[in-house]
DNA sequence: AAAATATGTCAACCGTCCTGACCTAAATTT
DNA sequence: AAATTTAGGTCAGGACGGTTGACATATTTT
């Protein structure tokens, strides 16, 4: 027989919500996505290329802890339909440095209004309506040793 | 030439964080649930089945916005792996009722304790330690319609 | 008795990943 | 200059976690 665990201290409602929190917001661009026959790969992948324009492959795998094969394909759709770009590197030739079209950012951008929304709404229901927060809390989920390059993500915005 | 569509008011940061965190927090659990040969579908069956003892499948199919053919094999390994059994309904037989024995009960507490340290650890940061102030932003992030659902989720727990 | 319902299964397919391997062009090191 | 390393690309096979449609059985409801 097992000895039960001892489930003192857990917080089962937070973490639900944060799971049933997700899942809203990403669905929000499933469906604005879907018309342009992507899905939520490509999301990400145009969200930080317009982000950071001028960023390489590797950054981006990075970012978003893929491989290069994952990216491949989806790279590849969004650069044949006409959202990214990619430029050979001045200083390296052997870089692929990734930037957004107009129609990209203008993608990336419609669907970045709609996850605000969501966020917006969520905060403007708090009492205090204390936006950082709620970016604190999020800060504070997020694995220490990576705090440093989600931080830098942000501020070194070009 | 597309237009530019405005990207005033929109919250990248905040965006961004709520992916990063989002990540994380799912990742905590992944190593534990290799070892059973276990992943993320079956982790999030295992929590439900365990927070509400006694639930049909429709009521997991509704929870989790998934069909009865995506469930069918996960559901299964959890039963053949011993973590949750099924019992034909008194009151109507058609149902199976769902409920974790007592080495799922362990698993599902295992997992939520490693994901419950993460939050407090993140709320620990904020100036107030406000959880209810995050318990409402993350409330408010979920659909309207989908509130009574996971309100009641919360409330009746047995 | 007929119709509806809860669940289970088969089958084919999809999106989003992974690993390993191999290749070319370019940069760096020897 | 040659050797080695590196950035990115491709091929291939497979896993995870889903979807849709169809069909079936047992049970409940009409």
């Amino acid at each position: 027989m097992d000895p039960p665990e001892s489930d003192e201290g857990l917080d089962f409602p937070l973490v639900e919500l944060f799971f049933f929190a997700y899942r809203d917001f990403i669905a929000d661009a499933d469906d604005a996505l879907e018309q342009y026959g992507f899905g939520r790969a490509h999301h990400r992948v145009l969200h930080f290329v317009n982000r950071r324009p001028g960023m390489v492959v590797a950054e981006l795998l990075e970012i978003l802890r893929i491989t290069k094969q994952s990216l491949g394909p989806v790279l590849r759709q969004l650069i044949d339909s006409g959202h990214l770009v990619q430029i050979a590197g001045p200083e390296d030739r052997r870089q692929r440095l990734l930037y957004p079209t107009q129609k990209g950012r203008n993608l990336s951008i419609e669907l970045t209004h709609m996850q605000t929304r969501r966020i917006k709404g969520a905060i403007e229901l708090l009492k205090n309506k204390d936006r950082e927060s709620i970016a604190d809390f999020l800060f504070g989920m997020i694995e220490p040793e990576e705090r440093d390059l989600v931080k830098g993500l942000m501020d070194k915005q070009r």
